[in-house]
DNA sequence: AAGAGCATCAACCGCATGCGT
DNA sequence: CACGCATGCGGTTGATGCTCT
């Protein structure tokens, strides 16, 4: 074959132009049972008219579960300011930064408002806005331009993904003298959530859920220790100082959970520990990202369901119900990847399981290059798998 | 009410980069 | 090392909706 770069995609007979429900949803339907892991294949398989660049996109841009939908709060237009002076023009860069915006998305907003919010606050620099903004690396930054600061290596970094702003683990179940710890904890890249005991991880959801968070950098170690302060007795289903790995197919030894204490007599304190060195296995950090990612996108639906409530035909049951499937598949799948409480017969174990063996086959995917929808019709199996989300079909 | 101008944002394009052979 | 390929990234475009006159 010649030299020169190969053309991205079949031109000739390949839909281009804005994509219509039936697509996303055959592709919504296709990734999720599939993955992507090659998307030049993908449109064929899917039995998508498309460039596999346009579905990559696609997905991205807009499909992508745990893309946050609306305006951005003014916070987030703070953050793109500093990290555009940071950075540049790098909006991967300052999307990794930003949970659930795209790239092309806070392109869009630098061009369209926040360049010319900037060009006019330096056509009148006494107005109050601009105080703000050129005081940005300041105590006005708050906490995150303490983040930016904090993960500044990890800007360098190409290969790690960096420490998210506003990555707050203060929680309203945090110990009141944790301060110094905290100071401690950042100086040392850790971080600390701190969580009632509970073994299902019921409350690690609710907890997480009143974080606004996402997941911390791969170069922090995570500490989850939990607080028994207002729990008549600890539960340690975890023998004390327990350790042990996680036997999953794509994380061998990095995860380690420690009981480290278990005081029974006082009642105060017991901690569940989970731990993962900072040169962990990157795949930790994956499912990490997958577990909280999840989350953000449970809370962003049932946010959009809260917003749609008067116009939208999502009635309340449903969305309750809805919250509570993600909430339960999210809890059930951290603990299978924690091997607290693996369920056999639990639907999302089973589906990820039957992902990971056709991701476990040698050229996945295993199937013959083709779909037959007949037999298999992604978009009926992605509503019998998952209820439809409003966050998507809004 | 109609049309011109403007704003927004999804999508495209082409180059850069990294990886496997 | 050279090459081919897949993917990522940033600049740009064009369709659509909104506002103003």
């Amino acid at each position: 074959m010649g030299r020169g770069r190969a053309p991205c995609c079949e031109k000739i007979g390949l839909k281009k132009g804005p994509w219509t429900p039936s697509e996303d949803m055959r592709l919504m339907a296709y990734i999720q049972k599939y993955g992507h892991g090659n998307w030049r294949a993908l449109p064929k398989q899917a039995g998508l008219l498309r460039c596999g660049k346009s579905c990559r996109l696609r997905w991205i841009n807009y499909l992508r579960p745990d893309i946050k939908r609306g305006n951005f709060t003014p916070e987030e237009e703070e953050t793109i300011i500093k990290l555009h002076g940071l950075l540049g023009n790098k909006w991967s860069k300052i999307a990794s930064r930003l949970p659930g915006r795209t790239d092309n998305e806070i392109k869009n907003v630098w061009n369209t408002h926040l360049k010319k919010r900037l060009l006019s606050k330096e056509a009148d620099p006494s107005s109050e806005e601009t105080k703000e903004t050129s005081s940005s690396f300041s105590s006005s930054a708050g906490s995150t331009l303490s983040s930016c600061n904090q993960s500044e290596g990890t800007i360098k970094d190409e290969g790690a993904a960096p420490a998210e702003p506003g990555f707050n683990l203060e929680s309203p179940h945090e110990v009141s003298n944790k301060t110094e710890d905290r100071m401690e904890f950042q100086d040392s890249s850790m971080e600390l959530i701190e969580i009632p005991f509970e073994p299902n991880l019921q409350d690690l959801w609710d907890v997480l859920e009143d974080h606004d968070q996402s997941p911390p950098s791969p170069s922090s170690e995570l500490v989850i220790s939990s607080s028994t302060a207002e729990q008549p007795k600890p539960k340690p289903s975890l023998s004390s100082s327990s350790s042990f790995s996680s036997t999953t197919s794509t994380s061998t030894s990095a995860l380690n959970i420690q009981h480290a204490q278990c005081k029974e007599e006082q009642g105060e304190q017991s901690e569940v520990m989970l731990e993962i060195p900072n040169e962990a296995n990157s795949d930790v950090w994956d499912m990490l990202d997958d577990d909280l990612g999840c989350l953000e996108s449970s809370k962003s639906t049932v946010l959009e369901a809260q917003q749609n409530e008067a116009t939208e035909g999502f009635g309340q049951e449903c969305k309750r119900q809805s919250h509570e499937y993600f909430k339960q598949s999210w809890i059930t799948d951290l603990e299978y990847e924690l091997q607290i409480s693996p369920q056999e017969g639990d639907h999302l174990l089973s589906v990820t399981k039957d992902i990971a063996a056709d991701q476990a086959e040698p050229g996945f995917p295993s199937y013959d290059g083709t779909l037959d929808f007949e037999l298999f019709d992604p978009i009926v199996a992605y509503f019998q798998n998952q209820p439809p989300s409003p966050t998507l079909f809004s």
